[in-house]
DNA sequence: AATGTACCGTACCGTACGGTACGCTTCCCT
DNA sequence: AGGGAAGCGTACCGTACGGTACGGTACATT
């Protein structure tokens, strides 16, 4: 996965950033049929300036999920002075973000059309999303796992296979369900229980002081 | 989830199975764009025999999907003279049993296109593929992690949490990333190794004899 | 004022595809 | 043998939609 198209900086006017936001809410009211025509409507612009700006209908959802992405990042975490309750709070802090991200309708719509466009011809949306999303979180979270391991707080010998237990804690079966159309209501109060859980779990697991913070009960 | 079409008795015809087997070879070649006159051309039938059968495209599809679940279901796991061994071997055979089937491509191209549709419109295909799919595994292991409770071998509270800490822990990011188009090999030895690691969490994580099996190692 | 640019709204074109109609062959039933 | 049902192959229809063309308008530049 070498790195395909890192972070462009996007460069939108006010204008061309209005009508992603157009082909977003269609996305997510309509689902994936969404045409050119719908967008041009709802945007009030004409489709050829449409077809001017973003060249065709693949490029301008490229054009969407890019803008979208580059929306989502978040300000990365800090590894300075870890203790033990801080790398907890940073944990369910990241798992927070994560279901409530992966819950969001926007990142549900993305995610349907970029799955739906990976079956057959060209994955670059796919590949898009996989880089802004999983791949993202990884990056995003890996130091601070190593800044735990460092400090003793933690023990694994592979950082990404650590990611990826972590992950699964985090989000067990709800991505899939969500996109399979599942009507799961995650309100703040079940992501907070989730990310508390999760974070137990993980530390029960890969925690250097596992004895000590009763994290082994139900 | 009120158990919509549970498990009807499929009666099929030879021939429509062949039309059906078409669709599937069709839809993991093609993608979600498989159009009614290339299944008639490859299942050498023709379209109005196709409508006849099976009402209109969403139905052809609906009844791939409805007879390659069918197809899928395995048999149920028994529960009996559980020691710690057998429970690891269950759990380890259940776990390279669901990688298998969320690597196949046949299963890829069915969530995708059960995705797909999930996107507007009705997601009957989205509720069939989770029936046959996510929750016909809880309710095949949930059994098992009952009885290993039962035998004092594991402990917890919520037989559905456990489930989903299991999944989580067998998943992790691989069914996205597969559905994302992100190229991964799976082969036998990786899977087995996945599934083995899976087991060994969980019985860290809910393993009445959490101390004795040296399971918090690397 | 003249000219050019950007863009909206809409009409238009070509094609792909879902769905239907029809002629022909095969095979079963009696 | 005669009649009907099943089904193959193909031609056909209607429509939806991606993409293009064009007239009209607002605004900036000179």
């Amino acid at each position: 996965m070498q790195q395909l198209t890192p972070m462009d900086e996007i460069v939108l006017t006010e204008r061309q950033a209005g009508v992603l936001d157009a082909v977003l809410r269609l996305l997510v009211e309509k689902g994936d049929q969404l045409t050119m025509t719908a967008v041009a409507r709802r945007a009030s612009c004409s489709k050829e300036t449409l077809y001017k700006w973003f060249g065709d209908r693949d490029g301008l959802i490229a054009a969407t999920v890019r803008w979208q992405a580059s929306r989502v990042r978040v300000a990365p975490i800090d590894r300075a002075g870890l203790d033990g309750a801080t790398l907890t709070a940073r944990l369910e802090e990241f798992a927070v973000n994560w279901l409530t991200v992966i819950s969001s309708q926007t990142s549900i719509a993305l995610n349907r059309v970029a799955i739906g466009q990976a079956a057959g011809r060209q994955a670059s949306l796919g590949a898009i999303v996989l880089e802004n999303g999983r791949f993202a979180m990884g990056r995003r979270l890996k130091p601070v796992l190593e800044a735990g391991r460092d400090a003793g707080l933690l023990g694994f010998d592979d950082t990404e296979a650590a990611f990826r237990t972590f992950f699964g804690l985090v989000a067990r079966d709800i991505q899939i369900r969500l996109l399979l159309g599942d009507r799961m209501d995650l309100d703040p109060e079940t992501i907070r229980a989730d990310a508390v859980r999760a974070t137990r779990q993980f530390l029960a697991l890969h925690g250097a002081t596992t004895t000590s913070t009763g994290a082994a009960g139900s």
